[in-house]
Parts: structure tokens; sequence; C-alpha cells
DNA sequence: ATAGGGTTAG
């Protein structure tokens, strides 16, 4: 471009910026900016807003915020997707309530918080577990008129599986369908991997009935996740429904759905002659292929006593 | 042109 007299822009600049980013090449993208001021360039807020991306993406937040200081300097516009990037540079590092704080900061200063903004922290308090302050931002963000998407709830979804909350997410299924947001295959998965304790199936259920209701067509990975469910759940009444239900819809069955079958009888523990000749009724019933069985016990390091079994 | 998420075994 250079060689041809050609004038860099802010389409070019952000272009290499964030693919030097993408690629952890931290000193090129300083070097790239560098060169670029020097040569007259004015980074505009694309430019700049690649460069908080690049720091903050890679924790190193001390030097995005010194960009957004510099671009405050020089007295260019900051936009949503600015704070967007600072909130994400902070959270990055664990700084969660500085976070919070960038979201009062940019409100005040016109700059209206979108999806995408609260998302970023509510999802950063779901991966710490912090059950109370990703309900209340994900509260504040609805009080304020934000409409959440499917990541938003994704992300609240997440939180309340890993803390063991099933009533909590069944309520914010309905509270998703009811703002006419269309939960994804993964959402289902995600729905149906905490349902995992004794006594669980029942949630096992009212997921799957969501599903029915939802008019979800289950695909290969639903079906390997709902015979892992009820595996968990000790209910192998239903894994061996769902297993037939599959290669009834036409899914062939992969290592996962084995490793998955195998573990429902690992898990039960007690190897006694009983369990093993009616599992192996259960399986020959269902026409699971023995040699399959133990290529997946083989590759999921399934332990020597499980392979005994057989 | 730049911003956020979730997925099955053990």
């Amino acid at each position: 471009m250079k060689s041809k007299g050609l004038e860099f822009d802010e389409f070019t600049c952000s272009t290499v910026i964030s693919a030097c980013g993408r690629e952890g090449m931290l000193d090129e993208a300083r070097k790239f900016f560098a060169d670029l001021k020097l040569s007259g360039y004015r980074p505009g807020t694309v430019t700049y807003n690649s460069m908080i991306q690049v720091f903050g993406k890679s924790g190193v937040y001390v030097e995005a915020l010194n960009i957004l200081k510099e671009m405050k300097d020089n007295h260019c516009v900051l936009d949503v997707v600015t704070y967007n990037e600072v909130v994400a540079a902070y959270v990055r590092v664990g700084f969660h309530d500085e976070g919070v704080a960038v979201i009062h900061t940019m409100a005040s200063r016109g700059v209206t918080p979108n999806a995408i903004t609260y998302t970023t922290v509510i999802n950063a308090y779901g991966k710490a577990r912090n059950e109370d302050k990703t309900l209340k931002v994900f509260g504040q963000m609805k009080e304020l008129g934000c409409v959440s998407n499917v990541r938003t709830y994704s992300s609240v979804l997440a939180m309340l599986g890993k803390r063991s909350r099933p009533e909590d997410m069944i309520n914010i299924l309905h509270d998703m369908k009811l703002n006419g947001c269309l939960p994804e295959h993964a959402t289902w998965n995600t729905m149906l991997v905490v349902c995992g304790e004794e006594g669980k199936q029942k949630y096992v259920n009212q997921v799957l009935r969501e599903m029915k209701i939802s008019r979800y067509e289950p695909n290969k990975d639903t079906f390997n996740t709902l015979i892992s469910a009820y595996g968990r759940c000790g209910y192998e009444v239903d894994v061996a429904k769902m297993y037939g239900e599959m290669i009834m819809v036409g899914f062939t069955p992969c290592i996962t759905t084995y490793s998955a079958l195998l573990n429902t009888l690992a898990r039960r523990g007690d190897w006694n002659f009983h369990n093993k000749s009616y599992f192996l009724l259960v399986f020959q019933a269902l026409d699971v292929p023995m040699d399959r069985l133990v290529e997946a016990a083989d590759s999921a390091s399934v332990c020597s006593s499980f392979l005994f079994l057989f």
C-alpha cells in the first residue's frame, strides 16, 4: 500500500491491530501504532478501540488504560465499544467491581451501556461463581430497559448451573421465552448438565418437557448430554430410553455416547454379577455393539476394573 | 473496520 502511495485509514489500522492482537503479537501492535503516529496519522475511535482490545484481552490492563487516556488527551470520541473494551479489560484481570463502575461512568457521559456491556460483567461474575452480583447486574440491566439477548441469558444460566440451581434455571428459561429469546442447542445442553445428583432426574424430565414445548429438535450432542444427565442421576431406565430414541431418529452413536453409557454403569460401583447380567441384557436388547463399548472404555481411560466387567 | 456466551464421559 505504501509503495503505491495509498494512505492508511481506520479500516486498515484496526484490521492490522486486531490481527496482531488475535495472534498475541503485542510488540508488533505497539510498533505499528507508534509508526502510524510518527507518519502523521491521527488515530480515530476504531483504531484506539482495537488497541484497547489488544491490551485488555492480554491482561495488560494498565496499558489499555494508558491508551484510553491518550485517546481522551487527543480529544478522540469515546463510543460504546471503547467503554465495552475497558469493561472487558477490567474483568479480564478480575477487577469486576471496577468493570461495573465503568458502566456508571459511561452512562453519566451520555454513552448508553448495551447488552454487550452488561453481558461482559454478568459473565465475569458468573465465572467467579458470584451468584448475588450476577443476578444484581442482570436485574439492573432489566430495570434500565436494556434488553437481554441469548448470550446474556447463557451467561446467567451457566452461573446457575455451576451453583446447581435447576429451579432458577428453569425460571430463567421461561423469562427468556417470555422475552422472545430463542434458546440455542448449547443453551439446552447447559440446562441438562446441572441435573447431576440423586433425585435430580425430575429436572432432566422438566427440561426435556420444555424442549418439546419449544419444538426443539435435539441433535446428536443433545442426546449424548441427555444420556449423561440421566446417567448422573442414576436413572438407567431413561438412559436406555434416550439411547433407543437417539437410534430411532437416526443418529449414529459415537465414542461419547458409549462412554456415557459406560459411565452410567461405572457410577454404580457395585460390580456384582447381577448388575453385570442386567446391563448386558439391556445393552444387547438395544443392540449396543460390545466391541464399540470396549473401544470406548479404552479410549476414555475407564478404569481396568470396569473393563473386567466384560 | 473494533466489543460479550454456552456444549455431552471420567
